[in-house]
DNA sequence: CTGAAAGCGCTTACAG
DNA sequence: CTGAAAGCGCTTACAG
């Protein structure tokens, strides 16, 4: 900027206006630094004009995601960053892969950078670190899964009601063995999802039978082997429906039917979106979610934090919806039916 | 920091030495100033110190994707960070959206704050824009697509080779009509997989046929579109086979394939990784390559260049392979067989 | 309308 | 081993 001034013989204080936008600036002096700065390819330092701007912005604000390559984590990051980006926020987005040390590391980091807000999908049982950063000021959001012992703003999917929902849809078909299928057993939304399941059982009479209950399944591998143990139990006591709480798991679950060539005989019911799940044969019945409207959600209820808004914390809520492919309407006696081509 | 030092009853040099661990300090004084920051949750500003510090480092590069939802790119982004991060490195990751005007918006915004790199998944037709900032010493890297109008280092898989095999994989199968599906016509590798495609044909003595060329194709629908459209030219018109030569364009072609109940007849060869391809009926024929290693090597060359590398530009090549899988086994003059359990 | 001085939070270069 | 002064690139608060 000094050499701008130089160059276009003015005062820095006149480059800053100039390039600010400022008014009050006459037009000879506007047309001679803006020369300037083109001849010297001059842009200005954004870190350096947030450190000493009032109100004390960066401009940045960070994404604590699973894993942005997981299909899920990658459309709340989309949907996080169209906002964000709208705003001309830059989004530092990261991975945390159910490490909550990561997790804290990785918070720290971002309050190092001066992040002006927080996004996270907490992996840890304790998010009341961020406590004292709030208080400060920072603006902070948790997305697809609520915080522990700390209260903040939650855009949240309505898990136990989607679980619930398969559960029932799977017992309606007069299935009475149902296997269930959770993820890490420290995450939140897992344990809702669980929650749902046995409850649906309950209320429709039926015992909620610890062997169908496989947990701390993380990938589609680990899910997979457990499909194959459960079809080692003996006729009788194997399941004859699976409800599969997540995506990666969802596909392990498909992959071992599909392997086994039970997937006309085993009814499934998965969680989440997933790719090309209706051209499989047979559909794959899924309690759907938008990734998109829940990250769009979180981003819309952070920028009005960093607006300025100190009100006590709100919760929103993204509906599931369960869809109909074929997979979840298997029933308990099936046979391998003759595939009909649409 | 000054609050720091009056609680330690230091000077802020005092501090500053404890905070970044250099040598030469009383243990006392580190123990008084860790106890002062402690009791203060001070956080150094990251901003503050890269901007005095020399060398002028923000410890932030930019990563410019077409699209971070899409999984080709999620994929490129979450190796790129795993590289980037291991050395405590931030990344900026936004996308482009085939949008040669936002290409050139994020790219200054990315300068302006102040990115030691910067890695490009190009979208326009010039990235000469970037020349001034490359020479005064901005780290800059291309992936999957290289630049045009500038030198730079990439990081590029062998689209024209890929290209040219599964051309010759389906003529090997006795196809003479074969269709091509592209995507945007200005997206490099768009291009080269098309001249792999052509090359094949013409190597083969077999014509190429505009008419079984649709190009442009950038979302799985307008895909679908265009091979419903080629299916409904006249028998002996109408092609047998199809390399439809990008990921969203091969899940549209399979898509309208099975829509029509024509995906036991036409042939499909696809290009990039597609989830679940392999358990589809018939398994989808792909030539694959990782993107994880696309966007590990890219980092890496990213990463040589910050640390100093100043030597003419690298070019490294990340290979393709067809995988079969059923889809592109079709013969000329199939019919639909019964389906076997496997 | 324009600019000289001070300062954001930190590190450099130096003196003691 | 410790600290006072200067300065990174910019904006604030003020004077003219």
């Amino acid at each position: 900027m000094r050499e701008v001034a130089r160059l276009a013989g003015v005062s820095v204080k006149t480059v800053s206006r100039v390039i600010n936008g400022e008014p009050n600036v006459s037009a000879d002096l506007v047309h001679r630094v803006q020369r300037a700065a083109t001849q010297l390819d001059y842009h200005p330092d954004l870190g350096a004009s947030y450190l000493r701007r009032s109100g004390r912005r960066t401009g940045i604000v960070g994404l604590m995601l699973e894993d942005v390559a997981n299909p899920f984590s990658a459309t709340l990051h989309r949907a996080f960053w169209d906002t964000a980006a709208a705003r001309g926020l830059a989004v530092i987005a990261s991975s945390l892969d159910e490490d909550p040390e990561r997790e804290r590391r990785i918070a720290r980091a971002m309050i190092e950078r001066r992040v002006d807000g927080l996004a996270v999908v907490p992996t840890g049982q304790d998010q009341s670190y961020l406590r004292s950063h709030i208080d400060a000021g920072l603006a902070v959001v948790f997305l697809d899964r609520p915080p522990v012992l700390l209260d903040a703003d939650t855009a949240l999917a309505t898990n136990r009601a989607g679980a619930h929902e398969a559960t029932r849809h799977l017992i309606r078909r007069g299935h009475r063995r149902i296997a269930f299928l959770g993820d890490l057993r420290v995450i939140a939304t897992a344990s809702e999802r669980q929650e749902g399941y046995e409850q649906a059982l309950r209320e429709s009479g039926l015992p909620v039978d610890g062997s169908l209950i496989r947990r701390d399944l993380h990938d589609w591998e680990s899910a997979a082997n457990a499909v194959e143990e459960l079809m080692r139990l003996p006729a009788g006591l194997a399941p004859t429906a699976i409800f599969a709480s997540q995506n990666l798991v969802t596909i392990g679950a498909i992959r071992a039917l599909h392997r086994s060539g039970l997937q006309r005989v085993v009814a499934l019911v998965g969680f989440d979106q997933v790719e090309l799940a209706d051209l499989l044969d047979p559909g794959v019945t899924l309690v759907e979610y938008e990734a998109y409207n829940l990250g769009q959600t979180a981003a819309e209820l952070l920028l009005t934090r960093i607006d300025g808004y100190r009100g006590p914390s709100r919760h929103e809520i993204v509906s599931t919806r369960l869809v109909a492919r074929g997979s979840g309407e298997i029933g308990p006696g099936s046979q391998p039916r003759k595939r009909s081509v649409h």
